[in-house]
DNA sequence: CATGCTGCTGTGAGCGTTCACATGATCAAG
DNA sequence: CTTGATCATGTGAACGCTCACAGCAGCATG
């Protein structure tokens, strides 16, 4: 009769415990384990029992020592972390990735590099090979840990095209250009003619590609481009506000918006109600992100969806396939239009 | 002149490195990494300029592994995502705790227990002790996976108190009640008296005290209790907006609505306004939270303020605490009114 | 001079794995 | 029967660290 530790929380079995319940060497133990190669059906049998009834569970760090690998993946987040906390994106991507990870049974480290310390404490951490890879979200350029680890030659795979890091790193996005000119086309489709633009920050490629995308149908469609339907943002709600205002100052025949976030739309919304403008009859607004704002605006928003979850699954396949020394590339993936009521 | 090894990213520098660099034993460095206790100044100082040197780093898992400890925890989430990732508060809490345990050098682990498939293997992680420690987030009642770690005593801290689980489990909690108390007195001090409430769920700790905070202070004002007065939500603006137009029809005369959320006071607010009443001047309303919702509502929601960062610092030292072996409690923290536009 | 205490240091053992290697078995081909 | 594959298994190493212990000073106390 076996000792089970019922009781006093103590010391958990090994897989030399295992070996011994099972009668077979640890060897073979640890070949059942990982993947069961060069092992009888017998064997596998007698060690799965065992396994089974002594509870065990491999020691992750004893593993690690020897593999070097730590079969854990860091999700960094570097820069202005108000901007993502607040942005309902961010937990979707937070979330998909975690989940992700968890059908591999890879446990996902949050890391926030706000301060220099904390950069430097993190670099550090990563550089250690205490991760065996990061996720990496930093839509802004330049982003110093970002280039470290890229020098060090740690996976790692952006959300978003990363600017200023080398070409080489891999990134997933959607198709914010492709995006934005689904939307544009849709006003047009929609007889607007005199269509501005609220742009995201133009040091992001997010807010360069959407005002692209733009720019593109426009040209396609015969309609000359004004500099004075186009304001930019940096996808807070406020500067959707103060854009609108400046819009309808430059260009009071404006009949429709296109704004490159929602939350920018929710305030380009209010600025027009505040004008006594209706939406969508006097002019329409079409927004993007699918966030949860989109629904709860006044009129609901016409949006554009990017596919987060299977950007986080695509991060994460990336990011696995970079650590198993595959070479990777940058992965794109389709938007959709989604029709509400504010076109 | 040593190889720095510059270029080829290669084995990392060992404690064994380090000894020989500094010109002493592997213990010594061993102490000077742990607390610095029975070492002379000399060798201190060898052993820091080595470091510093070589570039070394502690390998965590090889230190785990004779400790027992993993020097991680886990941030763990359980039961309905969708609301606490839509919910502000959740942000910030998790990054309070994440950054209140870098200054800690102890990495957060997120753990998503949404299936049944998720929960148990997360609950062999715990248990396995791959985690110190556990920082719960789990509003419901009678949560499965915390009442095995309780059983299993692993350190756990609940951030507001969890119904159904022992009372030994110790938790960090706003003061829901004085701060629901705060918020009908403030309504009581401009002149109302016909004042409803939407709840939170009543199968939460937070919807219950709530609740009754506003019924103590209209016992104390010797305002007689109206069940009219009283319907309860589940935390979401749809629900706000449902339990607003319960209210106006059972109720006409109401002059004010205490409601249990800002999310939800964004409800109450459109269906008021539908109502074609408003705000403060028929009717005042006060939220809870004080989330980014309650300053993009318009009016401006006066609400409650619950200390998050104080509550995500208090959890760490409380979890930290325990995992140390102190015996902690249960710790309470005061919520503040923060007066806007709404009342 | 013995004894003990305190501060500091080095040494071997061992934490629980995986990995490389050696050893058998079995079976087909020569 | 030998030879050589191929499969299945067991057996020492390590991996990099901490811990317990032993040892050696130095110094005060008996």
């Amino acid at each position: 009769m076996t000792m089970n530790n019922a009781g006093g929380r103590r010391k958990p079995p090994t897989i030399h415990d295992v070996a011994r319940e099972a009668g077979v060497s640890r060897g073979t133990v640890s070949r059942v384990l990982n993947g069961g190669h060069y092992v009888s059906p017998t064997a596998q049998e007698a060690v799965n029992a065992a396994i089974r009834r002594t509870g065990y569970v491999v020691n992750r760090h004893a593993r690690s020592l020897i593999t070097g690998r730590s079969d854990s993946v860091g999700f960094l987040l570097t820069e202005p972390q108000e901007r993502f906390f607040e942005d309902p994106n961010f937990n979707i991507l937070l979330r998909g990735c975690t989940q992700a990870l968890a059908a591999h049974d890879i446990p996902l480290l949050l890391m926030l590099a706000g301060t220099e310390d904390e950069r430097r404490r993190i670099a550090r951490y990563i550089t250690a090979g205490h991760v065996d890879g990061v996720l990496l979200v930093s839509s802004h350029s330049g982003d110093p840990v970002a280039e470290e680890l890229c020098a060090a030659g740690v996976p790692l795979v952006a959300c978003g095209k990363p600017i200023g890091l080398g070409s080489k790193v891999s990134y997933v996005a959607a198709d914010d250009r492709d995006g934005a000119r689904d939307m544009v086309r849709h006003l047009l489709s929609l007889g607007r003619r005199r269509i501005g633009v609220v742009t995201g920050p133009l040091d992001t490629p997010g807010g360069v590609e959407r005002l692209a995308g733009y720019r593109e149908v426009l040209a396609e469609a015969g309609v000359d481009f004004d500099e004075r339907l186009v304001v930019s943002g940096d996808y807070s709600r406020a500067s959707g506000e103060a854009g609108a205002e400046r819009l309808l100052a430059q260009a009071p025949d404006l009949d429709a918006v296109f704004v490159a976030s929602d939350l920018m739309a929710q305030g380009v919304l209010a600025a027009l109600r505040r004008a006594g403008l209706r939406v969508p009859d006097d002019i329409a607004v079409g927004g993007f992100d699918d966030s949860p704002a989109a629904v709860a605006a006044t009129p609901a928003l016409t949006t554009i969806r990017q596919p987060w979850d299977r950007i986080s699954n695509e991060m994460v396949r990336v990011l696995l396939a970079q650590i198993g020394g595959e070479d990777t590339a940058a992965v794109i993936l389709p938007t959709e239009l989604v029709k509400r009521e504010s076109t």
